[in-house]
Parts: C-alpha cells; structure tokens; sequence
DNA sequence: GCAGAGCGTTCACAGCCCTTTCACGACGCC
DNA sequence: GGCGTCGTGAAAGGGCTGTGAACGCTCTGC
C-alpha cells in the first residue's frame, strides 16, 4: 500500500514529506532532513509571506534566536538544488524584512550570464 | 508458460525472486539468498526511499536491533555485484538519515560542467 | 571424522555528509 | 550616504555510512 498521506505540488514539483522525498521534473531531490522539512513547511504556506520565525518553530520546533541565520542558509541551499533540477523555475521569493514566499514562477531569463566574478 | 511468478525489471537489469536468480545485462549475478531478498526488496519498492527497519524485517522476518549494519552491509555488496556487471549504471542511492532508494541511474560522469567556483 | 569453501554476522576504523556558526560582501530602504 | 537585512562561501564538530576483515556456522566431498 502506498498511503501518500500528503501530497504537496506546485508546478513541476512534487513534495511528499511522508516518503521523505521530493520529485523535480521527474527527477527525485536529493535533500537532507532539515531541507525536507523547510521545504514542505513552505509548500504548505504556498503563496503566503511567512516569517522566519514561523518558518523557524515549525521546522527546528522551538523558538528561534535572535540573529539566527538557519532559515536563510537553508533557503539557500533549497534554491540551488531546486535551480540545478528546474532552472526555469523560481520556487522560493524573498521578501525584505518580512520573511519568505513560496510560490513557482518563471525565471526572469534576461542573460544566461554566470555572474560570478 | 511463464512460471516466474513476479519478474522485476529495472533498466538492464532483472530480478527473479521465484528462480533465485538475478540477471543483469544479459550475465546471470551470483547472489546469495540474504543478497537476493535484499535486491529483491528494493526492487519492489523502486523509486521510494525504504528505511532500513522496512528492509531488515522484510528479509530478516524480524524487527531489526538497534546499531545493527546488515543492511548497510549488504547494500554494500549488493553494489559491488551490480557495479561489476553493470558499472555505467547506479541502481542503490543512499539517503543520509532515512534508508535507502532503489532506482536505475546512469552513473554521473559525463559532461555536465559544473564550473568551479 | 576431517578439511575446505561459502555464507552470515559482527567489529573497527576511515571517510563523508549534515548541521551550525562565522565572516564578509551585496542589496534594499530611508 | 548610512544602516539594517539578506546572500553566500568556508570551517568546525558530531553523527552516519562505507568498507575490509575476522569469527562461527553449515554444508560438501573425501
């Protein structure tokens, strides 16, 4: 039996936090136990402005420090391996002093420069 | 007639658990019977990533100990079997903290240039 | 009965991955 | 321009996994 307890989809991307993985393109992420969990806590909140702090007790299940830095580098590492298996994609947008977004839309495609000096 | 009760094929490769036989690109493995349960095992559950309990007690028919590695064992040699017979192919994937994932994959070594930063 | 081979299990050590933290630069807003 | 926020790479520490080898057991042939 295969009870997909919950399924979480948004575009080509498909989180089942149940089976402990995520399918890009057909593809299955390779992701860690805390990249699962922020990535679900964020599929789950599809559209919405979420704090850190939420995002922080939902995923780590207690109160986020001052400073802390976990959610941003996590986010980060998220976007890379989402980048690397749908590049035309952008799954998870920052807003400025607010928190984070999730929610695919297409990369704005203006140069397929690598800018990295 | 074809008695094989359950033929699990994946990529070049073919499991019989009914005959005790595996064959992979046309060369028959030799596998022991721990190592062909354990293939088998995960060969039925392609694509999902199996915690180890699920494995050890679908083929030890016991619940697994703590600490105990014989899964982690013989993935290892179930490996090395399937990488002699067919080494442009990874079929046994590793998900750190959760169990294993059996999926046929070309091995990564081809071009792909993931220029250094 | 005895020796040898094959198999399963356990152990120890090496190596890798994940997590966390830090530092510095880039960016946004006033 | 100035300040606070965010992006990003690197490094340290701990935990998990890879791997070779040793030990017992069973089976087989003599």
């Amino acid at each position: 039996m295969q009870s997909t307890g919950d399924v979480i989809t948004a575009g080509d991307l498909e989180i089942r936090p149940s089976e402990y993985l995520a399918v890009a393109g057909g593809r299955t992420l390779t992701l860690s136990v805390r990249e699962l969990a922020l990535l679900a806590a964020l599929g789950r909140r599809e559209g919405r402005i979420v704090p850190r702090e939420e995002l922080y007790e939902t995923v780590w299940g207690a109160p986020m420090r001052a400073a802390d830095r976990s959610v941003d580098v996590y986010v980060h590492k998220l976007r890379a391996k989402l980048a690397e298996a749908l590049p035309e994609w952008q799954f998870i947008h920052t807003h400025f002093g607010f928190g984070y977004r999730f929610s695919p839309e297409p990369s704005q495609r203006l140069h397929n420069v690598a800018t990295s000096p």
